[in-house]
DNA sequence: TCACGATTTGCATGCGAATGCAATACTGCC
DNA sequence: GGCAGTATTGCATTCGCATGCAAATCGTGA
């Protein structure tokens, strides 16, 4: 039988409650069917049924519930992005342009930062538990973690890191093929005293640009290299500037550090600390191309990641995978754009 | 009757479906509602129950379905948290932050970054459609769009914008009280010449700020005042620079720029394309206080806002808004801490 | 041992929209 | 005008969970 109109408590204004299909089917004498059927694309309605549904869904201020939606639909039409918390300059810039390329889709953001990475397990579940169609992810997930997510249907994209020995979507930027080529110029150039300053030891990016510049220098036949950490903050690359000139006993030529911010770092460091000049007296050579590196004051030699086309590419990929599931997994990985800046002394080209 | 147990596809791997708690009901031997009842809180339930109900959960790796939930409760427990394009440097740690506050709440965050400000509308209808529990802008909204979000009931939280002549709900910081501070130990030092930049024009925290840089130096006297626009981008920054040595006969001795990253943008220029010397030859103060206004080649002279109170208090309020329907309006300014730097020439203290 | 209050549990229903199926209205064609 | 074929519309059910109410169970005291 008919659902009977709710009594009472139907004025607009006062009244918190919201109008429904049911309400708008009653004020435009129809049945809730048409109503659901006028707010989706692909439904037959007449013109003149359109017009009257509409006509009353205005007058009550009516909006599908995407919620009751979702339950029957069994899309959620939200993604999980998943952000840490170790990336101040960088990531803020690849989380906007995912959320604004998936509004663009009809996708909504739900987003989770992680301040530790304990947090990981509690997050996982609430993102389970809000059905999210797909995730993207900027921080580590475990095997079993990612088995989690996989096992309940949800295609995974990770952002600038990978599972190693699994299959997994990716994208990335070519953080080894970078470091080489920032190594290959500087060891061009004649530097020979290398130094090294690391981000956070559990950041794979960190570990992946350090192993690609020792492979570089390995190649070059250097195989003395200092290597000091930071935490990826430009405090603590002045801080590492201070170790490195503290540790070794000659003062090294060119310093590679994982990230801009620890650049910038350095640079301060080797200015206000020793008074060196960058990059007369030592060349210092970042990661990732963030807006400071393009400050006059600095203007790094570094390698920028193309933001853009990754952040276009994880949409893509999680998409394709949510509206097709099974597709075999995927790695796209990006080379970075060379910028070959003024923080360090090489060759003209 | 009850509800019969899906025929076929109830094979955990490869069956996408997910366990529901009906499923845990049926392995339990038990019902339904007692599922749901050992997945809240004040519900009653015997030790046993729990025990059976937890163990047949687990092995069928059940998750309550927070979609479900969410249309019987009339809760969705998601709030939308709205950041527009136009702030690039500052806005990216005050989402982390409020993301993280609400997360430890348990409350998710739905995430909106408008790119045009004409998005409004549609994103308007989303937030709606997702039944969020409340709003949190750092975006404009117009009083008719403020209207149709609280006629559905929703609580919302301006971020440093408020709504004049409303009443509303809102947390900032005080950028008046900050640019009165900037230009009072400007002109104590002796700075006669002053130029302003601001930000963009439809950016009502850049208006406050150039408002109270205004009133001010009117109140001191000081009439004759250049104002240049920027886009709050460093490279505006520059431009503008530039922009106000062509148009000054004599240069100006202080410039009050409306961010810290114009502020930087016009240290370089100053610098680079004039030879200036900061703060010997010129003074320039910005406002926000974000990381790069700490690089020591800037130093700068600023307001930071504090953002972790902010955040802080914009979280709590709109929770006792979600808890306490109907609580009057309220708006918390809070003062910006104030950084002397190095990049504008003060008096000592 | 029995009765009565306190817990625990199950039943049935509802949240709001989507959709397969059947009924109805409309269209064109002979 | 009659009929096959198509486009609309309504009916009834479903998604997964929460919850009021009644039934069942337990505990306790007289």
């Amino acid at each position: 039988m008919n659902k009977p109109a709710k009594t009472e408590n139907n004025n607009d204004k006062s009244g918190r409650r919201r109008a429904t299909s049911y309400d708008v089917a009653e004020l435009a004498g129809v049945s809730q069917s048409a109503v659901s059927r006028v707010f989706q694309q692909g439904a037959s309605a007449s013109k003149e049924m359109r017009n009257r549904v509409l006509a009353a869904a205005n007058k009550l201020g009516y909006r599908p519930n995407a919620i009751a939606r979702g339950l029957i639909t069994q899309r959620s039409n939200m993604v999980a992005v998943v952000i840490s918390q170790q990336t101040n300059l960088y990531y803020p810039e690849v989380l906007v342009r995912l959320t604004q390329e998936f509004s663009e889709r009809g996708i909504r953001v739900l987003l989770f930062a992680l301040e530790h990475e304990g947090d990981i397990e509690q997050m996982l579940e609430q993102m389970l538990q809000y059905q999210v169609d797909g995730v993207v992810t900027a921080a580590m997930l475990s095997a079993r973690q990612l088995r989690t997510i996989e096992n309940a249907g949800i295609p995974v994209i990770f952002f600038n890191r990978t599972l190693p020995e699994m299959l997994v979507n990716s994208v990335r930027c070519d953080q080894v093929e970078g470091e080489r080529w920032l190594v290959g110029e500087l060891f061009d150039a004649g530097h020979r005293r290398f130094a090294i300053v690391t981000g956070p030891e559990d950041s794979p990016v960190s570990t992946e640009r350090t192993t690609g510049a020792l492979q570089k220098l390995g190649e070059l036949g250097i195989g003395d290299v200092l290597i000091v950490n930071g935490d990826y903050s430009s405090a603590s690359g002045r801080a590492a500037f201070t170790e490195i000139m503290g540790a070794m006993t000659e003062a090294p030529d060119a310093v590679i550090v994982a990230n801009d911010a620890m650049a910038i770092g350095c640079i301060d460091g080797a200015r206000e600390d020793y008074g060196l000049k960058v990059p007369g007296d030592i060349s210092i050579v970042g990661f990732d191309g963030v807006g400071p590196a393009r400050f006059a004051a600095y203007d790094l030699t570094t390698v920028r990641q193309p933001v853009g086309r990754m952040t276009e590419a994880a949409v893509a990929m999680l998409i394709d995978r949510i509206e097709t599931p099974g597709l075999s997994p995927e790695k796209r990985v990006f080379s970075g754009e060379r910028i070959r800046g003024g923080s360090a002394r090489l060759l003209d080209r």
